[in-house]
DNA sequence: AAAAGTAGTTAGCATTGACTAACCTTAAGA
DNA sequence: TCTTAAGGTTAGTCAATGCTAACTACTTTT
């Protein structure tokens, strides 16, 4: 499973609404994110589908080690580019919108520029 | 008419075609961008409507005031970005691919910043 | 002139990813 | 207990954007 734009979005936010609650359920990531219900039960199925995460009966939602790392991973990346961005001189909300879309598309090889950039 | 991320590639793609040939087709554009013709085709039709080229009897298409700013628009971005991941490090075809990807989602107010950084 | 190639269009399909409407289940309150 | 609210799911819709198949209209070639 290849993870798209949308499910990498659904689990960053998904693990950090886990950062600062005990329990995170589909309603919360709605919530959140501004989706609809449905398309976060859609959403949360797929994810599930592709052992990203699991429900409880209770309708919570736990990331698995799968999950974690691609969130991690995700999330990294937008605080690495949001710190840049600030660094040159963006403002807060600006960095971290912009950061939230320019993570999904950015290559590797380019965070770890900006990473080596960022330490000088 | 908002202009979506794929229009703004076509438009793009047609305006650089244009700085080095007489006359940009719409085969020429799906050749270059790796579409197949009917894709190419609908594009250009939504992007008449839109006020944004002409297309000749002869299948040449023509940007319009309007078309050629909005591909100056982007065209600048890409630029930008591509001569500032080379700076800090990036190779030159990661630096074009990844521009090419940001410079569609990116805020007016970061390009700005990223200029200025560039002009120190 | 007939055949073949070139360019553009039309029609219809697939995927991604959002939505609303409506339903089910469970828990809480009157 | 009956009703209501909350949370989740199912079914079906829509827009953006790619595709193939097949058609049309010219032009070129034999």
């Amino acid at each position: 499973m290849n993870l798209h734009e949308s499910a990498e979005m659904y689990l960053e936010t998904i693990y950090i609404l886990s950062l600062h609650s005990q329990s995170v359920r589909s309603i919360d990531v709605a919530e959140c994110m501004g989706y609809s219900k449905p398309s976060v039960s859609r959403a949360v199925s797929l994810l599930k589908q592709g052992g990203y995460l699991t429900m409880e009966q209770d309708g919570s939602l736990t990331l698995t080690k799968r999950g974690i790392d691609a969130a991690k991973n995700i999330f990294t990346r937008h605080n690495i580019l949001t710190e840049f961005l600030e660094k040159i001189g963006v403002d807060k909300e600006t960095a971290s919108s912009d950061a939230c879309k320019i993570e999904h598309v950015i290559s590797e090889k380019t965070i770890k520029a900006i990473e080596e950039f960022m330490q000088k």
